[in-house]
DNA sequence: AATGTGTCAGTGGACGGACCAATCCACGCT
DNA sequence: AGCGTGGATTGGTCCGTCCACTGACACATT
């Protein structure tokens, strides 16, 4: 029972940037690169990982629009910071494992959202609001689940809140709440539910009422955890740094 | 007098792949394009846009790592998301207009994660913490700033929250934050201060005390803030979608 | 007719080399 | 010593080539 389960699996997969990604992470370790302090020459790196330097320029092109490192034309490659060196949201997000992180972020964010949305939305905001309900009205209305005008709201509210940096991180989020809210309006009378709870958000915010859009909107996220927590399974024996 | 005025100006200086990946972001809307659908094949977007294969390679391999799209080999590329397409957390925040944006987001995750940290503290949070301590009382006690002692509390405290998502996105405000750590430092009397608001944050973390460690988070960064946006401007003129 | 199989055009993946552009630095001039 | 200049260094971009994977189509088999 020991054999591998998946003999025929496609082979091992991988983006040979991604990999770069990670051993210039594992060379900052090594050599103990402090902030600052400048990289080998491209050629060199490249030379040294045993790749071309156009895939070597990738994996930089990646660093650098993360923000962990700075390059300068016929200056060199200099580290910005080494926390987290060539982590990205969007993977750490991928994992199933996180989902109950994800969920513990999604309602901090969103609840502050909505309060902050009771206080900032302008008339905008509630018009798109209020074209989301009843999109989400003819939808479930047609027995469909009501996806769509579900995110549109919520949307709505984000960009409500007047806060770019806190709706980018809500952005990034994106994926895995879309999975957590289709197997939450699959439920049955779910839909019709979640329109009710929608509701009591948008009367929330139209009345400029920050505890009570704070409250309504923490309400409607357990119901959604609660779902997709009930069906998550903790996977087993994750190793990781 | 219609002649350049800054003949000598560095140059429009631009990385070809930022353009591209706002190009492309283009592109997304001006076809709307949808989630799932196919992008051009890369030679073809290589040609109409002007530039090398390479170039848009590396601008590619960002908005991959990003999540934005999902590159298939034999395939295509294909639209994950467009929703804040091309948008990077690290450019969001390194606008200083942005700064009570980021100072808003930074109170709701900090304080947060103290309030977890206070729950889900092991032993060697609580050491990493200690340590902290320990090396901004002796940078305060050479009348150092002491900055380096306070980044490493907070990060004990981000560990010790146990959410890596949240952790993730504190990460990525780093650079903002590190420099209002030191303009708030910089003020008379302030790292004695300092110290001492973080030595609270510790003992309510140690007590497990969650209310108390939030309370005490947030009053230790509304002092931080109050520096920072005394001495922020707010730029004129700024226009944006 | 249904099904399996081989082929091939299309597409991304990676490489090497070439040349341009910005920067840095050592050398020589004053 | 101060300064300017030119070469060496280093990143920026492009081109052409070849490999690997995918998917669809034509063909053979049953």
């Amino acid at each position: 029972m020991t054999v591998d389960t998946s003999p025929l699996r496609p082979l091992g997969r991988t983006r040979l940037y991604e990999d770069l990604v990670e051993r210039l992470g594992e060379f900052v370790i090594r050599t103990n690169l402090e902030v600052g302090a400048r990289f080998p020459p491209e050629r060199e790196l490249a030379t040294r990982l045993g790749v071309s330097r156009a895939s070597l320029r990738q994996a930089l092109a990646v660093l650098e629009a993360q923000g962990f490192i700075e390059v300068r034309h016929g200056g060199g490659v200099f580290l910005r910071r080494s926390r987290g060196f060539g982590g990205v949201l969007h993977k750490l997000v991928e994992r199933r494992a996180r989902l109950p992180e994800v969920l513990e972020a999604r309602e901090l964010l969103e609840v502050r959202l909505a309060e902050l949305a009771a206080t900032r939305r302008g008339d905008a905001d509630l018009a798109a609001m209020r074209g989301a309900l009843t999109e989400m009205e003819a939808e479930v209305a047609a027995n469909g689940l009501g996806v769509a005008g579900d995110a549109a709201f919520h949307h709505a509210v984000h960009r409500a809140g007047k806060n770019r940096v806190l709706e980018h991180v809500i952005d990034g989020l994106a994926d895995a709440i879309h999975e957590t809210r289709i197997e939450s309006l699959s439920e049955p009378d779910r839909p019709r539910a979640s329109l009710a709870a929608h509701r009591r958000i948008f009367d929330a915010i139209e009345s400029a009422d920050p505890p009570r859009a704070a409250a309504a909107m923490r309400a409607h996220l357990r119901q959604v955890s609660d779902v997709a927590l009930l069906r998550w399974q903790p996977p087993v024996g994750e190793m990781e740094g």
